[in-house]
This record gives structure tokens, C-alpha cells and sequence, in this order.
DNA sequence: AATGAATGAGTATTCATTCAT
DNA sequence: AATGAATGAATACTCATTCAT
């Protein structure tokens, strides 16, 4: 028997897939060309849309893989009841360590935002509005069970969300700092910045 | 043909300044194009260059310019003694007010900076790390003063500006939340961040 | 659109170059332009690409393409010995044959020399000096033999060759004078001009 | 009293002059910019209009003014009388000397040629060809007194006179050979190549 | 699945020249 | 006589994409 019916199959399809979020991590989406891209692969540019539909198409799907992939993981990770402090730090060490594993991924899903299509744009954002309502969803429980001291939880869970997200554009797994220890680290901000004083 | 009626030379420059900003902020650097720019400015895409060197100097010019005044402002802010906690509420005050009334500078400073040549980079990566450097003192202060619980100085203050710039992505000046509004719910959250608490 | 049917790549290739000739012969290199070329041959502008590196390096293409053939030639020719006179008469036939038979390729390796990078340049100019270099000798045996009257063998070369090159710029195949007469009226006047006259 | 009438008085003008002669010789009219020409005079692009009408008819003004000069000068030394080979030595010295001593004017009047306007180059060539006609006459006049061998006085000429203006390529003042040397060379050659051996 | 060749639209930048000041 | 600002056309070269093979 040949190749299981229904994968995909293509090694050089993962390829440039794997080079692509690579190269728009660090160039950018506009800068990056197809010809480096095939270039990295090994292919010529032509050869690339045996694989790909359109640059754009490569994009949105570099993204739009990263987001089912990551609010799938989020869900499974908040299905555990717990405090509403226990929840934020299950959220924050669920989002650190995301960032910090998948780096890339996480990178371009916000910083290309801008190069997707309208179409494109409205889908992601969706899934990333529903991502940040977890977050809310948390914030407000805590408020209510008097834990929590947020007089705006969206506004809120946008700088928490900011302060975790930058972790993907300084960390460095080889660096002075373990992901235990910033997420350890950041958990205890996160709390900090939300707890009730009394 | 010569120049038209009416213009003026330092005027024009200006105009060019402030669309270019306009449409790095919008669609980016690298998506940006001189037509674009010279569309906006009502000029011949070969007169822009009576008034830049290259797109690649206006955009240093740009970021430059912000840095500059951004390091004068907040050293000006910063020179008032006070607790280390209020000097945090000062700094989140000054950062927080910045990036809602500059937006747009503040934005490509961080968005754009790998669009820069190298050597320019350098000179704006400098900048960056002196003006952090500002808050990490304020930690370090507040740490030795047993006002504040931070570990790490350096990582803290990146969670704290992390979080604060995230406000120029958001922001609305006719929004529901006033800046006043805004700076005090982040002064309170990085406050709360690094407390002490005993 | 993908290709023209019928078209072939090397045959465009060839086209090009030939074109390419033809035009810089004509115009000059930086008079030349790729509209033009691509014009000439056929294609679009961006076309060009699949065939040269960049115009500066068809250039030296063909400059360089040239020089190998005439070198080959000349080693070829000048490998059969002869009485100094016998020599100096076989490379001025050889030289003035194939400067009015390869006109175009003559004239552009003289006159552009200057448009080359300075790598190109370093490249062509030695191999002019291995050109030069036969003929030096040749006139530096005939002296010592008795047969030439040289002071200054190099500068004497320089005459004799800035006299037979000058054939490419006014020979015209159908005009009064055979290519043959021009050989034998241009081989005398070099044998007179440095013939021993005791 | 101020500037002499009638004079053109611009010191501004002459450095054009030198400096553009001195450019095009270097880089080629084509590959010359204005800019360049501006930059290396101390003024901007458009004062350079207050002294030139455009590149061409600078160009076209400096050779103009040297083969005016060269005519002048050629006559003036031709005047007076003597035998063929006397003649023939007296064109070498002068022709060497002239493209010794005023090498740029003379090396752009040959390379540029195809850079004039129809117009311009009509005047031109009418003149060159006049120069021409001068050697062409010494050579014919030798034939008829026996002194000389030359079966086509034009193509001799030719040949003579792409030989002498070689040097123009290669003399350097303070090179081995002084410009003397050069002249007794080439005027020896000359003779040779065209003496009548019986 | 891969490629060479082609394309149309576009890129930043430069050109010689003009003209009001 | 000099300049800053403007211009239209041009420059070499790159882009993502297509298509016959």
C-alpha cells in the first residue's frame, strides 16, 4: 500500500510551510518573497504553487492553523474547575508557555494581522476574540466571587494579554531565565495586579 | 514645470512626515509605497526626493524624532523625586499618556524596528534600552526600598511597558474610556504587580 | 500567461545576446536600454531576467565570451612558426580579419571597457595584455634577429595594434576595398614601419 | 570700468567647461550626470542652466571648440613648406603633440562622437574629415614625388592616423617616455609604413 | 510534482530640465 | 547668477503568478 489516503502526504508542503512562518517571523510578511521562500525549500518559485494556493492563502493558513490549535489546547487546559486565582494562573501559564514553545506562530498571528485580506482578517479575529474572552470570562468570575478587584475586565485582560504576549519577543530558551521561572514570575504579576486589597 | 503657486518647502516636508507616519502606522513599512506617499502629499512621486534622502531615512528620521522627544519628555517627567511608588505612577502616567497621544510614532518605533538598516537599528535599539533602563530603576529602587517584590528588575519591567504600549493598538480617544480613565486602572495594575506584599 | 508557444530558452537566450550586441555596438552600454533589448528581441522587460544576471553582466558576458574566442584564435594561428616578418604579417592578417569580421564584439570590448565593474575589468584587461603579449613578442624576436628596428617594442605594439583596430570603425564588407586588400595594404605598412633599414 | 564687454567674464562657465571635459573623459557623456557636473563646479543642478543651454550642446560645445582649435593649430603648422617626409613628420609631431597635450578633448571627440545630436554630429564629422584631408594630401603629394608607396592614400590615413591617436589612451607625462621620444617613434613609423622602398 | 519561461504591474530611485523667487 | 522645489519620463530590477511541458 502506498500513502495513507487522505494525508496530505507532502513532505514539501510541511516544508514550505515550516520555512514560510520561519521567514515571516523574521522579515515580515510584505518583505518576504516567494523566491526565498522556494529558495529555502529547494524548489523554484513556480514549484511552490503545487503547494500553495497564493502567498496570502499560505498566510492566512500559517495563522489560521495556529489559532484552532491554540484555543483547542486553551479549552482543554481551562475544562479543570478551580478558583478563580487558580484559573488566572492556569491561564497565564497556559499563554506563557504557548508563546514561548510556539514563538513564531504566536508572532506572526499578531503582527501580520494587518497583511491578511478582509475575509481573512474577520475570521482571525473572531477566533482571537474568542480567545481573549477566556481571559474576561475569568477575570469577571474572580470579581464576583470578591477575589478580584477589575473595574473593566476587557480592558484589563488586554494588558494582561500584552504583558504575557511579549514574552515571544525576548525569550530565549537558552537564556538566564527558565519558562517555569517566568511563567512563575508573570503568574504572581498577573495575580498581583488584579487581587483584591481589602 | 517649475514649483506650484502657494507651495512651500518646509511645509511640504512636513506633509511628507506626517503621511508617511500615517501610512507606515496603517499598512507598514515595507507595504508602503513613495506613489502611496506622494499621492497623499499631492506631489510627483520624484519630488518627495527634494525632500527625503530614502524611504529607508525617512523611516529612521521618523522613529529618530520620536525617540528624541520620547527620552527628553520622560527625563523632564522623571526628575521629580517621590516614593518609588509614585514614581511608578509617574512613569505609567507619562508612558501610558504618550502612546495614547502618539500612537502612531509610538507604534512603528516598536512595529517597524527590523525594517530599519542595521545601522540605524543600533542607534534606536539603544535608545529603547535607556528608556527602559528608567523603569528598571524605579524597580530596582522600589525593591531595596521594600516597597516592591521584584526578582527580576529587567523582566518585570518588560512585562510593565509590554503591557502599557499595548494600549496604543486599542486605544480610542472617543472611546469609552478616557485616558485619565486608563492611565489610572494601569497605574494600579503595575502597582499591584510589584507590591510588596507582606 | 506562461510561454509563447514555440519559443524555446536557449534560442531567446542567444537572441538576447545577439540583440544585446547589436544595440551597445550601436548605442553605447549605458545609452542602451533593457526596454529597448527586450523590445528587439521580443520579450517583456522582466522577461530578460530569465536569460542575463543583470545588464552589467551581460556585458561582460559578452565582452568576455569575445576575448576566450579571439585568444583561442590567435594560439591557434600563431602556433606555426615563421621568420619574424612571416610572424608580424600572420598577426596582422589574423587581427585585421577578425576585427572586421567581428566588428561589433572588436568595438565594444575596446570602448567599453569603461562600463565594467572593476572586477569585470580586471579580468578583460588581463586578458587584453595576453593579447598585446604575442605581439610584443613578435617584435621583440624580429629584433634580436636583425630583421626589426624596435627601440621600444611595447609602445611600437601599441601603435601597430591602435592602427589595425581602427579598421573596425570605417570597413564596410561591401565596400571598395576586400578584406584582403585591407590585410595586405595594413601588413605592409606594419612590416614597413618597423623593417630594419640598414 | 567693470568687465570687459563682450567677454563672457564667467569664471563660472570656464570651471563647467574643465570640469565637464574632465568628467565626460572619465565616465562617458552617457554615464556623466548633471549632478555630478553640478557638484564637482560648487552649485546646484539648475544654476547650472544659467551657463549651459543642456548636456547636449555642452557637449557638443566642447568638441566644437577643439577641432576649431585643432584646425587652427593644424594650419598654422602645415603653412609652411617642405618635402613629403618633411610634411609627414611635421603632421606626426603636431597630431602627437596636440593628443598629448589636450588628451581629454581629443579622446571625447573620437568616443562621443555618437552621443551628438544629427545635427551637431554632421558639423563635426565635415570637420574631422577636413583634418583628414590634410594627411591625405601630404600622403598623395609623396606618391607623386616618388617619395612615398601608397596605393590608397584614404586607408593609409586612416591607419596613421588610428595609430598616432592611440597614444592619447596610454602617454602619461610622467611616464617612462617623454612626449619627444613618443614623437620621433611614431613619426619614424609613419615614414616607414608609407616610404617608397625601390 | 517540478520546472523554465513568460508576464503585467510594480518597486525605489535618477534623469535632465523648468521656473518662481 | 543662484537656488529650492517641482516635474514627467525614464532607469534597472523585482514581484507574485501562470502555463506548457
Amino acid at each position: 500500500m502506498g500513502r495513507k489516503a487522505g494525508s496530505s502526504g507532502s513532505r514539501t508542503a510541511a516544508a514550505i510551510r515550516k520555512a514560510g512562518l520561519e521567514l515571516i517571523f523574521r522579515h515580515g510578511y510584505e518583505a518576504m518573497t516567494l523566491r526565498q521562500l522556494a529558495a529555502e525549500v529547494g524548489l523554484q518559485q513556480a514549484s511552490l504553487y503545487n503547494h500553495i494556493q497564493t502567498k496570502q492563502d499560505l498566510l492566512f493558513e500559517l495563522i489560521k492553523t495556529h489559532m484552532d490549535a491554540l484555543l483547542a489546547a486553551l479549552a482543554e487546559v481551562m475544562r479543570y474547575s478551580g478558583t478563580p486565582t487558580e484559573q488566572l494562573r492556569r491561564f497565564v501559564d497556559f499563554h506563557v508557555t504557548y508563546h514561548v514553545e510556539r514563538k513564531q506562530e504566536v508572532f506572526i498571528s499578531y503582527s501580520e494581522l494587518r497583511s491578511l485580506s478582509p475575509d481573512h482578517y474577520a475570521v482571525v479575529i473572531k477566533m482571537r476574540e474568542a480567545y481573549e474572552q477566556v481571559l474576561i470570562k475569568v477575570l469577571r468570575d474572580g470579581t464576583m466571587a470578591g477575589d478580584f478587584t477589575v473595574s473593566d475586565p476587557k480592558i484589563t485582560a488586554y494588558g494582561i494579554l500584552a504583558m504575557l504576549s511579549g514574552v515571544c519577543t525576548w525569550f530565549d530558551p537558552a537564556g538566564r531565565l527558565s519558562r517555569q521561572a517566568v511563567c512563575a514570575l508573570y503568574s504572581d504579576m498577573a495575580v498581583g495586579a488584579v487581587a483584591f486589597r481589602g
